[in-house]
DNA sequence: ACGCAAATAGGCCGCAAGGCCTATGGTAAC
DNA sequence: GTTACCATAGGCCTTGCGGCCTATTTGCGT
């Protein structure tokens, strides 16, 4: 899990990022601030690995957080208007990436799992090489451990199919196999039963959340 | 259910505005465009209820598809630089609302809700009112018939607390009354069991969604 | 060639879950 | 003051779930 925490102005974007970020599995949203001086107010309570932040901002701007702040968590800067300008001002302040605002939001989960890592974004045209590298989360121990079927199985139950008999005929196997399935599936993820499993297989991301 | 679309250049505030509004139970993002002439391309095809859309995009920007296109539904616009003279200039030209990207998610859900009602927003000092006038959402029916303590208990199942036992303790009942509540839980859902029910809790916006 | 793990399938058993019924005290509506 | 609904609680019964075994076939790695 890795602990990001977010910086804009604007509150409709910086809610929306934190809910769209939460959704990944292995990233977790610890908290959003509207400027610099309200993040470096909270930021040592907070063991933040990784630092999400708008360059525009009133009151103490992206910038000025970056060259004040000395000991800030890798960072990574959203902006809108991304000239090279503003890019190389920013690397040398010390971001330790650099996306513009018209990225995809996978992008933004990649660029915060390389910075995680303590690698810092190129500006050059490895950036997308980079990006598919840490393109898929790190999946949690538990969820690694399912087998492909039990995968499905969990995905079925997710979406609502939850009686033994209809699972049978919706992977067109045996009642007595989708017992077997979901008696190890409780065994890896550490559950008690059906209702549990599918609710902990949205939460790690094995199955989609609807 | 509103069917809602979302028109903006910024892929990244498109894709995590649709997330985050999908995650309101009675607004359903039926689709997302990076520019005007991709929407107009589209709406006809989607019966959409309405629009929300940035007025900055290259190609064909929002205020261009308010003059141009005759039958629009209701439209929303959220923008960045929210001055007097745009707010004028879009509802001159058909917008039934405008918010800036500063408002919480919230707002934007509420307004979505009156707008989808017929109604425009105003633009003085009423608009707060009428924001908290639609901020509620509309429940469906099913989840409405809960009554208060079938909902504690289902936000206990919906975060995992699935045997009896475990939820008699936690709201400090007899198992006995536990089963009852689970029984009329299952007719008001139309559900069979308690892995159903927790899934459709957090679908209908009866439980939050860890 | 061998071993290991996954996917399939079955048997057996005990307990919990879900269906269906009654009942009582409290409270809100009319 | 009567009606209606909610929250509480219990009994009874059947089915299905989950726990614990064994077994066969297939495929992958070495």
């Amino acid at each position: 899990m890795i602990r990001v925490a977010i910086v804009d102005d604007h509150q409709l974007f910086a809610e929306t990022l934190a809910m769209g970020l939460s959704t990944i599995p292995d990233i977790d949203v610890a908290a959003t601030f509207g400027d610099g001086a309200e993040l470096l107010d909270h930021l040592d309570e907070l063991s933040v690995e990784v630092l999400v932040m708008d360059l525009e901002m009133p009151g103490l701007s992206g910038m000025e957080v970056l060259e004040s702040a000395k000991t800030l968590p890798p960072t990574l800067i959203v902006t809108m208007h991304s000239s090279e300008d503003q890019r190389r001002q920013a690397t040398d302040a010390g971001a330790a990436g650099f996306l513009p605002k018209a990225s995809p939001l996978v992008d933004v989960a990649a660029a915060i799992r390389a910075l995680a890592q303590g690698a810092t974004l190129p500006q050059d045209t490895t950036l997308s090489e980079v990006l598919e590298a840490h393109a898929s989360p790190v999946l949690d121990p538990r969820a690694a451990a399912l087998t492909s079927r039990e995968r499905e199985l969990l995905v079925c139950l997710a979406e609502g199919t939850t009686s033994t008999a209809d699972l049978a005929h919706q992977l067109y196997i045996s009642e007595k196999t989708v017992k077997n399935h979901l008696a190890s599936i409780f065994d890896k993820l550490e559950v008690a039963d059906r209702a549990q499993a599918a609710l902990e297989a949205i939460k790690l991301g094995v199955a989609p959340r609807s």
